[in-house]
DNA sequence: TTTGTAAAGTTAAACGTTTAACTTTACAAT
DNA sequence: ATTGTAAAGTTAAACGTTTAACTTTACAAA
C-alpha cells in the first residue's frame, strides 16, 4: 500500500540504507538527491514510525493523563503541551480518568504499555508506589509527589490565595469566605492554607465557618455560594479557588440579586475569559496556563534527550487580575 | 530492558512462536501455560505494540481531530470516544486545530502520517478533496461531506432548533431571538434554518433582525444578548444555540436584571450542568453527546474490521429539556 | 504393535526501518 | 601512473513480533 523505503530504492536503483541516510539528513551526491525526492514525490513515500520505533525504541509518542476531559483549566495546558510535542515530532495520546481513582492507576498502566516515551500528568491519587521504577521519565503537573524522581510544574498555590486575600483586607475587608475545593486534594489545601496565612499575618481572627470545601465543579459553587448568601452574618467578600465554581459562584449572587461589588466583594480563579464577561469584570486569579504547558512539555523533551538530568520543580507564579469586583469596605 | 517474548521463551524452554500462540489465545498444554504464566509475571513481561505494529500493519491508535481542546462539547465526546476505543484495545492520539483552517488540514497530515488505524474528527473547514482517497477510515462528527467515502454521526440540528422554537410558538411567543453561530459552519446554518422552519410553519412573519450570529464562544453570547436587551422592540424570548453562548447570554440578562422568564423566555442549548444550576432552571436543547461519542467510536471501529462496509450517515435526536425558564406570553 | 490423526510445538521468514562494518568511487597530491 | 583518503554507497544483521509450513507428540482405534 503505502510505499517503503524499498519501493523507493528500486525505483531509484540506490540502495534502501542510502535512501534512509538521506531521509535522516547525511549528505549524498547532488544527482541522487534529485532521484530520490523525484521517488519520494512519486511514490508519495512517508517514513513508517512504526517501524523506525521498533528499531530505535522509541515510539514518538508520549502520554498524557489528567482528571477529565470535561476540564478546561486541564486541556487547555494540553491544548500547549500538545502543540510543543508535536513540534518536537511527539504525537500526544490522552488519557482521561474521570476523576476516578481506580480509572487513574488503569489509565497509567495502559499508557506505560504502549511504548510511549514519556508522560505528563496530572494526577491526584497517584502516589509514590504507582511512580516508582518507572523506565520512562513523568513530568507531573499541579502536584509534587515526594519520594519519586519525576519533574514537576505547579503554581504557588498558596501564595496565590495569600495575594488574593491580602488584596481583600487592604481593600478593609476582614470577613471574608473562602470556597475552596476537597479537602484530600493537594491545591485546594494549599490554596486554603494561603488564605488562612494571610489572616494570621494581618491579625484577623481565623472564622472557620467562613471556609467553605466544595468540589470544584459548577453545582458546588453555586449551592456553596447561597449558603453564604443566607448566612445570618455574611462575609463581605467571596474568594473562590477554581474555574467551575466561579461560574457557579457568579450564578448564584446574579440569581439573588446580590450586588458584585456593591453588596459583596468577589474574587475568582482561572477563568479568565468569564472573568471579562460579567459586569462588573471579575478580579480574578489567574495560571499562566500556557506557560504551565510549554514548561511541562519542554522539560519531558529535555529528561527524554538527556534520562540524566537531575529532578527539577518549577514553581510558576499567579497573578491577580484586579478589576471591579473588589469594593473598599466602608 | 523489558522483557521480550524471547526472554519468556528462553525462561520457560519453549519456542518464541508457543509463547506468542498462547499470548495470542491459542490453547497449549496445561503444564505450559503455566510454566509461561510464572515467566510472565516474573520478567513483566508486555507485548509491544510497535513491534506487534509492524508486523500486523495496525498501530492499534485511532486519531481524533478537533476544533479546539477546550470546547467543552467536543472534549466531552471525545471522553467518550476515548473510553470506547480503549475498551477495544486502541489508544486514542487527540489534535486540536484551534479552530484554524490551516492548522486543521496540517494536522489531519500528522495523524495520517503516525500510521494511525482510522481517525475520526469534528471538522470545520475540511473538504471532499482533504478526505479523498485516504487509505483508512475516517468518521465525521457534526458535519457531513458529501461526494466522500466517509461514515458521519450528527444530530438533527434543524429539527431541534424546529422543536425549541415550536415550543417558544405554543407558548405564545411570536417575537423570538435566535443567538446562532458563524454563517460557514454547517451546525449554524442548520440551526438557523429550523428556526426559520418553525416561524414558517406556523405562519410568523420572519423578522431579520431578530437572527444574531455570534461565533459560538461566551463573549459573543454575552454581546448579542446586550443588543437584544437594548433592542427598541424587544423580544419576548430568545433561543440560544451553543455552549459557551449560553452562559454569556445568561450572564448578561442576569446583570442587566432582565428576569427569566418573566421578562423574557430563554432555551438554551448543550450546557446541561449549567441549565440545572441557574434558577429557575434553563429550558435547553441537549444533545446526546455519550451517544454521539460511543456511536462514532463503534462505527470507527467496525469499518476497521470491515473495510468493506458501506457509507453510514447516523442521525441522532437531540431533546428539548422543558424547565422554568419559559414562560406563556400573555 | 501399527497406524492415523488431532493437538502441541518449532522453524524461519517477514514486516520497514537503522546502523556498524565494509566496499567502491572520485579525485587531489605525488 | 600511483597512492592516499574522504565521501558516497552497500551489505547484512537487528529490533520484537506473527504466521505459514512443518515436525513432534500423544493417544485412540485397529
Amino acid at each position: 500500500m503505502a510505499a517503503t523505503l524499498k519501493d523507493v530504492a528500486s525505483k531509484t536503483g540506490l540502495s534502501i540504507a542510502t535512501i534512509s541516510k538521506y531521509v535522516n539528513g547525511q549528505t549524498i551526491k547532488q544527482e541522487n538527491k534529485e532521484k530520490i525526492d523525484a521517488a519520494i514525490k512519486e511514490l508519495n513515500f512517508k517514513i513508517n514510525y512504526i517501524a523506525k520505533g521498533l528499531k530505535s525504541n522509541k515510539s514518538m509518542t508520549i502520554g498524557v493523563l489528567i482528571p477529565e476531559l470535561e476540564n478546561v483549566f486541564a486541556t487547555h495546558i494540553m491544548s500547549r503541551v500538545e502543540d510543543t510535542l508535536m513540534n518536537s515530532g511527539y504525537s500526544t495520546i490522552i488519557c482521561d480518568y474521570k476523576n476516578d481513582t481506580d480509572l487513574e492507576r488503569q489509565k497509567l498502566s495502559f499508557l506505560l504499555n504502549r511504548q510511549v516515551d514519556g508522560i505528563i500528568a496530572v494526577p491526584t491519587h497517584l502516589s509514590k508506589d504507582d511512580l516508582a521504577g518507572l523506565e520512562i521519565p513523568i513530568v507531573l503537573i499541579d502536584r509534587i509527589i515526594d519520594g519519586v524522581n519525576c519533574d514537576c510544574v505547579l503554581v504557588d498555590n498558596k501564595d496565590a490565595s495569600f495575594s488574593a486575600v491580602e488584596y481583600l483586607i487592604n481593600k478593609g475587608h476582614r470577613d471574608i469566605a473562602i470556597i475552596s475545593g476537597p479537602k484530600d486534594v493537594y491545591t485546594a489545601r494549599e490554596r486554603t492554607l494561603g488564605y488562612i496565612d494571610a489572616l494570621v499575618q494581618y491579625s484577623i481572627p481565623l472564622n472557620e465557618s467562613y471556609i467553605f470545601h466544595g468540589n470544584y465543579d459548577t453545582q458546588s459553587g453555586y449551592n456553596l455560594t447561597m449558603d453564604i448568601i443566607n448566612m445570618q452574618k455574611r462575609p463581605s467578600a467571596i474568594y473562590v479557588t477554581n474555574n467551575e465554581m466561579t461560574i457557579g459562584s457568579v450564578i448564584a449572587l446574579n440569581e439573588c440579586g446580590v450586588d458584585i461589588p456593591n453588596d459583596i466583594s468577589f474574587i475568582g480563579f482561572d477563568n479568565i475569559d468569564f472573568a471579562k464577561v460579567t459586569k462588573p469584570n471579575l478580579s480574578i486569579i489567574v495560571q499562566p496556563r500556557d506557560e504551565i504547558g510549554v514548561t511541562a512539555a519542554n522539560l519531558l523533551i529535555e529528561k527524554i534527550h538527556d534520562p540524566d538530568t537531575e529532578k527539577r520543580v518549577i514553581k510558576l507564579k499567579t497573578s491577580l487580575i484586579k478589576q471591579a469586583s473588589v469594593s473598599i469596605r466602608k
